[in-house]
RNA sequence: GCGCCCUUAGCUCAUCUGGAUAGAGCAACUGCCUUCUAAGCAGUAGGUAAUAAGUUCGAGUCUUAUAGGGCGUACCA
């Protein structure tokens, strides 16, 4: 709505510039920028007049002066006042009548105000999360999945058919070890016997195998006895490969279909997929379609051979098929092996192939980290070579690294943080903080809300930091709810939920009130109706830019501004029964963007806490 | 070596297409609960935006160089 009136505006100042320019006899005009003023009481809209000053020989304050005299003297049909400041002719906008509009709009839009039609008719698919079936969701993957959820949310905020997608990792010799593992040192227990979750025990095994590769290369280095380092890097190998032919060949039998290995594979895979699948319900994560590469990775292959018939790619002479990235700054790419079996690249060109065929997206987003960079700009050229004019509206939505206080994340050295671990931790201090405040009779089920603050701090606290970026995932600082968190935002929807419930009760009183937006006059007031009005923008610059952090700035502002207000100014007793109204609308607005805002960014809402 | 990215307060992050006095939170210190939930509100202190040069009326933002850090550069995924 702001956006409306600032294009307005920008519209009729630009032509009265243009019109003082041309008796001017200047030529060249500069198109006019529009800003935002660093302060309130200078005005909503900012145009700086410095571009002007030269083609026009006179200075930039001149200017603004000479711009706001000939508009005050037409009959403009756009609300607000014009104001010099210094090179800067700015508008104020009056907001008692955009309160008015404002609220028509919100109680008409309800819980899709903020929605747009930017990509409307634009079928969007989405992939994310991708996780192996050899061990269990981590932080890393928090942060995939937390962003794949918002900026689908978001895309659909824009107006876009989405659909969101998983591949599962569940074949290649990675798969193969914790399988292996598990024949030799399982003893027939099973997650029923032991009483474990699926994914955590099959991931017990994958660690397992670590271990005995380890074994096995300190048990041959204390056989070599006292050696040179470049002997001892030699025997480490070796007994590394030793042990890897094990699952090696486990990884054959799979690709000749061995029923045994199968039956293994099977057995495994579905222990996995089952605990992944009670975390995915924990966290909310949500897809509408599942692949396996299991399935996919045999469709690589043709695509292979169909660029190779094109020419595109060519056969090296040792047998591999490889593509020139020449045209494109890079090297050779092998895109299939010479002994005919497909690697990653060649998987996923074959599924990106099925992907359009199965449902022919307009773009399709890929949610990885920034770590793949050099592998998608790869795909996409391969894609675009093989002549599929989609390839030119595929995505890479890269993000940085997670890393802890102390550094990465390392399995090695234990320093993973489990995403159900870590869910439950954070649950269970936000339990303790209920119970500390003794709100448990008004918050009701104290385990499903203790949930879902753990929730809303933990996506909040990810999708904070810009998706590009790198960075510090600091556990302690995430499990507190003082300051800029998701337990901030929610307490806020809590509060104004609270009053509104209180407001039911004496409604009566109330009735046949109309609300006056010009009865907002305070500061914060006049704050927070610019902000509501702002929010389809929000929206659409969050979509725009796939990034969710534009949606939690947004949200953490209103809700500071408001939690500022309220604490000042009294709502349900303010002076007159008309401001009671008039503000009560105002909190109602604040509630209903809240949550539209929320679901943005999977920060769950709370009508108590 | 080469390629891509990053460097803003003690720490974690903002700063819209270059625009007015670079903003928050945490941590520190100080006030405020007979008043709509103190998971709150207010205040104090904290900055040569890594460094140097350049473009511009104007640079945290654009260009170049230097330093420091990350990632990649597999017939792994």
């Amino acid at each position: 709505m702001l956006e409306e009136i600032r294009n307005s505006w920008k519209e009729v100042v630009e032509k009265e510039i243009v019109a003082f320019a041309r008796e001017k006899g200047a030529t060249e005009i500069a198109p006019l920028q529009a800003g935002t003023p660093p302060k309130a009481e200078m005005g909503d809209i900012a145009f700086p007049m410095f571009a002007y000053a030269k083609s026009l020989r006179m200075a930039p304050a001149q200017i603004a002066e000479e711009i706001r005299k000939r508009l005050e003297n037409r009959d403009l049909d756009v609300d607000g006042t014009l104001l010099v400041a210094g090179p800067y002719l700015n508008v104020k906008i009056e907001t008692g009548l955009l309160a008015n509009s404002l609220r028509r709009r919100v109680s008409s839009e309800g819980d899709r105000y903020g929605r747009n039609d930017s990509l409307k008719g634009k079928k969007v698919m989405i992939e994310f999360s991708c996780p192996n079936t050899n061990k269990p969701l981590h932080l890393g993957h928090m942060r995939n999945d937390s962003l794949g959820m918002s900026v689908a949310a978001l895309l659909k905020a824009n107006g876009a058919e989405v659909k969101r997608v998983n591949l599962i990792n569940n074949r290649g010799v990675h798969i193969c070890k914790s399988m292996w593992a598990y024949m030799k040192f399982g003893n027939g227990e099973t997650p029923e016997s032991t009483g474990e979750k699926g994914d955590h025990f099959v991931g017990r095994y994958y660690v397992r195998y670590a271990q005995y590769e380890k074994e096995c290369i300190e048990k041959a280095l204390e056989e070599a006895g006292d050696v040179s380092p470049e002997e001892r890097e030699k025997i480490r190998e070796e007994a590394a490969r030793r042990a890897n032919a094990e699952p090696q060949s486990m990884l054959l039998k799979w690709e000749q279909n061995d029923p045994e290995v199968m039956a293994l594979w099977n057995r495994m895979n579905n222990w996995t997929l089952e605990g992944l699948a009670e975390s995915y319900r924990n966290m909310g994560i949500e897809f509408e379609k599942y692949y396996y590469e299991s399935d996919t990775y045999k469709f690589g292959k043709d695509q292979v051979y169909k660029g190779l018939d094109m020419g595109v790619f060519y056969r090296a002479e040792d047998g591999s098929v490889q593509i020139d990235l020449a045209p494109i700054g890079l090297d050779r790419k092998v895109l299939l092996r010479k002994d005919g079996t497909s690697i990653y690249m060649t998987q996923d060109l074959g599924t990106a192939v099925n992907r359009h065929e199965d449902w022919p997206f307009d773009s399709l987003i890929y949610v990885v980290a920034s770590e793949q960079q050099y592998h998608f700009k790869v795909l996409f050229y391969c894609l675009k070579m093989l002549g599929y004019k989609w390839a030119d509206e595929l995505y890479h939505l890269s993000y940085g690294m997670v890393n802890l206080p102390n550094g990465r994340m390392k399995s090695r050295e234990g320093t993973v943080v489990d995403a159900d671990d870590l869910l439950e931790n954070l649950s269970q201090l936000a339990k303790e903080e209920i119970i500390a405040k003794e709100r448990q009779d008004q918050v009701g089920n104290v385990d499903e809300t203790s949930r879902k603050i753990a929730l809303g701090a933990l996506n909040y606290y990810l999708l904070q930091v810009t998706p590009s970026k790198d960075m510090i995932f600091n556990p302690q600082e995430s499990i507190s709810f003082n300051g800029n968190t998701g337990p901030y935002l929610q307490y806020m929807g809590a509060r104004i939920s609270s009053m509104m419930a209180k407001f039911e009760a004496v409604k009566s009183e109330y009735e046949g009130i109309e609300f006056d937006g010009s009865l907002l006059v305070e500061e914060d007031e006049k704050a927070i109706v610019k902000l509501l009005a702002s929010f389809p923008e929000i929206v659409r610059k969050a979509g725009a830019a796939y990034d969710p952090a534009v949606i939690c700035s947004f949200l953490y502002e209103l809700s500071k501004t408001f939690s500022h207000y309220y604490h000042d100014n009294q709502i349900l007793r303010a002076d007159t029964r008309e401001l009671v109204v008039a503000r009560v609308e105002l909190s109602r607005m604040v509630l209903t963007v809240l949550k539209n805002a929320y679901a943005l960014v999977g920060v769950p809402f709370l009508a108590s806490m």
